[in-house]
DNA sequence: GGAAAAATCGCAATCGGTTGCATGTTGCTC
DNA sequence: GAGCAACATGCAACCGATTGCGATTTTTCC
């Protein structure tokens, strides 16, 4: 940048405007407001942070300042010379999952209450990408970094990424969605096994034995830990568990489509399934209908999640609730927590909550 | 923060650590890497910016430094003395709605393709929270601010609205997806127009006359213009314009059902019906279904948007696609070459194309 | 009324980079 | 080998805030 001519401060000259074009307006600093003050820049920083002494004729000289030109203090400037930013940074697997844009948006909106700002970045799933982009909020210095869903969950390639996280939490707070194996950051999660138990419970309540699960690495931790729970509540119930009624895949529409595809290409069907979550519900709706099979008349299908992807199938999904603004918050409160200092929880779980729509119902004989 | 006793650029300690709990490591700058190479500052950030000269010797000697301390040159100190941040601020309607989602995404590649951070936030559509969120972007000194629908399409609150965009137009550039008028920004959209045209043309091409229109309210202007559309189409047809088909509202899954309901309160029902995107013809669907009637066999229904909802939709829907990467491209770039002075195109509008599905079919009689 | 305590407020350093200017160095050309 | 352009590199100012220190003014209290 060029500098400008004269000291610090320069007289601030009317709004730039020339023959039609738009011209940039000179930003104004606390420099200029305090030398139309009459008062030093220290004395503006003063009213402007609010925690000193200032006389009140002075203050009030400088605030009027402040709001006939409608001054905003540079965060940069700020930011430089406080270390705190009072900005936090995501990165999400996928931001138009409908699950992690409702925690990324509750998050953000927690986060704003508390003063900060959120960044926000998709990592799409790659790896790269996701070391990339923490590597960028490092740059930008905000004050904690996020991580929604994405490599945090998977435990195969966690053993590298958690090599990375490791060496960014040196100087960062971390909190992660997943789990991080032996690493310093913060996890919030869903209590995965808990939402399992519930679905279980209200599909034994209606008699349902043979339940298949689709959909969903059984590498990504909370996918091993629904598994690891419906394959001991069917032991607790004495019910032989069918290996094929396992049918792993990812999260989206199609692995719901093709996982209910190929349990139909079974002997004996589910007379219930349990989706991974309510993106591979709707995949599974689509394959019953075409066998022309209903639900929940010959099968049921219950998921995760509660999305308002639940709300706008037919029929509407049974699913588990999870209260996003509960856990977005609970996630804002943590970083922000973790980056003042107040060392919170370092591990915390949400609850989840049973919500019975149209999808299920008594099993068929 | 503290001063560091001694004069700038200390020397680097081992990583700290100490009995159990992680410490903050000293964050390292460039002084400390042109100290241990040697060299001074200044020669540093030339290598870190690489515009200049700098003695090969000298120059992988610092590199060397870069890469063995991991070091990251502060996002913040580099704005505050160029000026560009390259750095982007999106405000967005609803980051749920998969429209935005998808739009978002796009963009926000882009602008990653081109060296430049995203910062988003949503708005929700209250207009405060949108203006509030313009003015922290515009002390984070982002190089261009991205309004995602919004307040950007509302026709009423446009006014006041325009008011506070023109003013931060004068400080920073402004890309909308809407139409803003009087206001000095740069307009990216999508041809809303050519969109209607493509789903009246195929309707009519299915024999279809009674058409209605369902969701969205007529003070948008994106919404406005579908429905100069409609009726104009039907006019060139010699179809008399039924009003009751028109039945405005929002652009959610509800909006849908309800107006839907409406019309079925009607003494003669429409062959077809147009949704204002898909998210309202989820509802329409569902509505149509608890009259006993099926889609496309006695109702067609076709929508805007072509997110992923329409492919998990029972039937299928038929609507109209946008290219999203193009989208965001556009959007992104023009952002960009804004922010860096290079004047570009003040209205663009982006293509449709029509994705023909389950949901429509031939006219019943 | 006078002294100590408290309130004001400016100076100047600092945060971590970038860059114009000035001062060498090198390399080329003839 | 002289002359000159291009290259290298350091110094110091600057971006726009915050803040410790110390000087000055007010208040408060006996």
């Amino acid at each position: 940048m060029k500098p400008v001519a004269g000291t610090r401060g320069a007289l601030i000259g009317p709004a730039g405007q020339e023959n039609g074009y738009v011209m940039k307006d000179k930003t104004i600093t606390i420099y200029d407001i305090a030398q139309e003050a009459g008062v030093s820049p220290s004395t503006v920083s003063r009213v402007l942070t609010g925690n000193a002494h200032v006389r009140r004729e002075k203050r009030e000289r400088v605030q009027n300042l402040i709001d006939k030109y409608n001054f905003v203090p540079n965060a940069l400037a700020k930011g430089l010379s406080d270390t705190m930013t009072r900005s936090l940074g995501v990165v999400a697997a996928d931001i138009r999952n409908p699950f992690y844009a409702a925690v990324f948006m509750a998050c953000e909106q927690a986060a704003e209450r508390l003063g900060y700002t959120i960044g926000l970045f998709n990592s799409l799933n790659r790896v790269e990408n996701e070391e990339e982009q923490i590597e960028k909020f490092r740059q930008q210095k905000t004050d904690a970094i996020i991580l929604l869903g994405g490599r945090v969950d998977d435990l195969v390639t966690n053993t590298q990424f958690a090599e990375h996280v490791r060496d960014v939490c040196r100087t960062t707070p971390v909190v992660v969605t997943g789990k991080l194996d032996r690493t310093p950051c913060y996890s919030v999660r869903i209590d995965a096994s808990a939402a399992m138990r519930q679905l279980m419970d209200h599909l034994f309540s209606f008699g349902h034995e043979r339940i298949a699960m689709i959909g969903g690495r059984l590498d990504v931790t909370s996918t091993y830990e629904k598994y690891q729970t419906y394959s001991a509540m069917l032991h607790e119930r004495g019910i032989r568990e069918n290996g094929e009624y396992v049918v792993s895949g990812g999260y989206d529409y199609q692995s719901g489509y093709d996982g209910m595809n190929r349990i139909f290409a079974l002997r004996e069907r589910p007379t219930a399934v349990v989706a991974i979550n309510d993106f591979a519900a709707t995949g599974i709706l689509r394959s019953i209908i075409e066998h022309g099979l209903s639900v929940p008349d010959d099968i049921s299908v219950v998921s995760f999640d509660n999305t308002y992807l639940s709300e706008l199938t037919i029929p509407k999904l049974t699913t588990t609730d999870y209260d996003y603004d509960h856990f977005g918050r609970l996630i804002a409160e943590t970083a922000i927590a973790a980056a003042e200092h107040r060392e919170p929880d370092p591990e915390v779980r949400v609850g989840t909550t049973l919500v019975v729509r149209e999808s299920s119902g008594p099993a068929s004989v």
